[in-house]
Formats: structure tokens, sequence, C-alpha cells
DNA sequence: GGATACCTACCAACTAGTAGGATGATTTAT
DNA sequence: ATAAATCATCCTACTAGTTGGTAGGTATCC
């Protein structure tokens, strides 16, 4: 706990502008004053731009999915965990203004702007979920608590795309209500 | 057909850079690269990036709702409607080097760097989307073709939601099969 | 004494946007 | 009909501000 805060810090401020704002809209300049230290400060900790935005990847990531772990290897009902699982989007969504969404789903409209190494991290954290996700589904398709045909893996993909893309429009509607409906409603189609 | 050309060639290299890499990361300078015409000139027909972007969410919207609206008004089967809707988002995605988005799918991660009035016509797009989804979706229940329970309206926009998320995602991935895949498992959620 | 962390001061490139002029077509006035 | 005025389109040339990034210095800590 001595010098990480201050890269903390700057990682905590672009998390938050790249959540509202996109990563194409924020700025060192931006982190600057959000953090108190100078711009060249930043550039010591994160040479690049692109530095910082895989660094930033690279954290969210691990900290995401170290919480999707945890629901995962919990003991409590399938169902429930996938409940768990929406509900961490949710509250993103439900923060300050209402108006954060995913970050990996706000780069993932950048895509094109970002490195080659970014953006296989980006890829990581989808795959990453969707394995995660599919195991959830797995589980409870084998004790007869969710019902549908075909790969798990592709139901997978199929909740994690609504998730991503449900966060950004229900964001535009300013409705967090509108997003809990559809995870609602897309939990009883899955349902035995 | 006279000076409109111009206009629209702006608009059209406008909406692929949007599509591709981002309204943020579009300039007058890339425009005005790719249609062969200086910078101030883009300035003449559109004063503003505020007034481009809003007068490209006006064409995108009117286009896009008026193929929608044709397939709605079609005498086919509810689930062939479906199966054209999807196949509207699929045709985007398969274009050139499978790196364009749907251009509103785009918008609504840089929603909060959009003006009041291009947000609002983003909105407007999402629910004329979702009203013409749920109309499709009624008329399949009603013939029992779709089931699913409660809300039509929050079903569409979850389905609404999933494409444009799903588009995303795929594009990361640089998979068209991969949202085919998703597709058709959504489709089978909600098949009688 | 060598890192680490931060600073001031700069840079070249790029951003959206403006001023004002040239060209040519279309309207209008005579 | 023709001359004059107006207009749309496009241009060169510019501005002020922002961008990511660098050079090089200073203070502090192990």
């Amino acid at each position: 706990m001595k010098t990480r805060d201050t890269k903390n810090e700057i990682l905590d401020a672009a998390q938050e502008y790249v959540q509202r704002w996109g990563a194409n809209a924020m700025s060192y300049q931006h982190i600057s004053e959000a953090v108190g230290i100078r711009k060249a400060s930043i550039h010591h900790h994160f040479p690049t731009k692109e530095k910082l935005l895989e660094a930033l990847i690279d954290r969210y990531s691990d900290y995401f999915l170290g919480l999707v772990d945890a629901i995962v290897a919990s003991p409590v009902e399938p169902k429930t965990k996938l409940r768990q699982y929406t509900a961490m989007f949710e509250a993103t969504l439900s923060q300050g203004k209402q108006d954060k969404a995913c970050m990996c789903g706000m780069l993932g409209a950048e895509l094109a702007t970002l490195g080659s190494s970014a953006a296989e991290g980006l890829r990581r954290f989808y795959r990453e979920n969707e394995k995660r996700l599919a195991k959830i589904l797995d589980e409870g398709r084998q004790a007869d608590k969710f019902h549908f045909e075909g790969s798990s893996r592709v139901t997978a993909q199929l909740i994690f795309s609504f998730l991503e893309g449900g966060m950004l429009i229900a964001r535009a509607e300013g409705s967090v209500r509108q997003f809990q409906d559809m995870t609602r409603q897309m939990l009883k189609l899955i349902q035995a």
C-alpha cells in the first residue's frame, strides 16, 4: 500500500470515464484533473494510452471474473447463480446517475480504435464470461431447473450478448427498471 | 438529384466511419479525405458535428425502419418476419471486413458525448424498433407460433438488446457464424 | 546513490469551427 | 432577351484549443 495508490487512482478515474463516456472521449487531461496530478505524471505510470487501456482491461477483467467465480463456486441453486450474475450488471447500471455501462461493453463498440493487445484482452473477457455462464447453464439443465435445446455455450453467448446490449439500451432510456424486466424475461425463457 | 449527392456522400462516409470506428473517432478530416472535398465544405453542408450526427441518425432511422415496416407488413409467417428482421443485422455484420456494427448500437455506447437532439433520435430508433418487434411477437403468439409468458413489449426489448449487443460481441470475435448461432437459439427459445 | 514519483515546459499533430473569396448557376429586374 | 443580383457550392487560409507524448529537472525514499 505505497506507490500503488496513485496507479490505482489513475485506473479508477480512467474506468469511470470509459464507462460513462467511452475510451475515445477519455484523455490524459481528464484523468489528470480527476486524480489531481499532472498529465506527465500519468505518463510515468502508463507510458501510452494503449498501455493504460490494457492495464484497465486486465484489472477490470480480473476483478469481474473473480466475482463471477465466487458466484459459480457458491453452493446455491443455478437459478440463484444466474440471478446473482445478472445482478452484477444491474448494480453497475444503478450506480451514480445511472449512466454507467459495463466497461467492456463500451470498449466493444470502440474495438477498432483499440490496440491489438487491448482487443485481445476484451475478447478474453467475453470468452471467460461466456464460459462461466455456460457452466451455470449446464448445471441448471442437468438439475432440470433450466430448459433449452442445443448448445449451452451458444446459449451463454446469447445471454451475455443480451446483458451487454441491454445495458446500453436501458441506459439510453435511463431505465434500470427496463433492464430488470428484460432480465427477468430472459430467465423465464430458459426456465424449465 | 442535383446538389444532394455531396450531402449524401458525406453522410455515407460518416456512417461507414461511425459503424466501424465510432463517432468520437470520426473527424471532419476523415470524411473530407473519403469524399474528396475540403473540410470547410463539409461545414457548409453540416455546420457542426452535432448537426451532422443528427442528420445521420435521422437518415439511418428512416431507412432502417422503412425496411422493417416492409417486413412487418408482408404476408408471411411471423416466424419468417422475425428471421428476416434478424437477417438485417446479420447483413450489416457480414459487410466488408465484417467489422461493421449497427450504427445506433455504436452510438449507444457513445451516448454521453452526443447532443441532446441526437440522443433523442437514438432513443426513438430503439423504441420504434421495439414497437415493430412487439407487433411481430404478438402476431406470432396469437397464431400459436410463438410461446412466451408476459409482456411482448419487454420480450421485444430483450430481443432487440440481444441483437445490438450480439453484433458488438460477435464482431469482436470476427464471427458472423457466432451471431447466426445465437440468433437461431434466441428464436428457438420463443418458439411454441 | 540509484530508483521512484512527480513536476514544468514543451512539441507536433489533430480537433471543430470561422472568415472571406472564387465560381457558376438560377432568379429577378429592366 | 439580357443585365443584375442572388444563391449554392466549394475553396484557401486561418484560429484557438486539445490530443498523446517527450525532455529534463527536483524531491524523496530505501
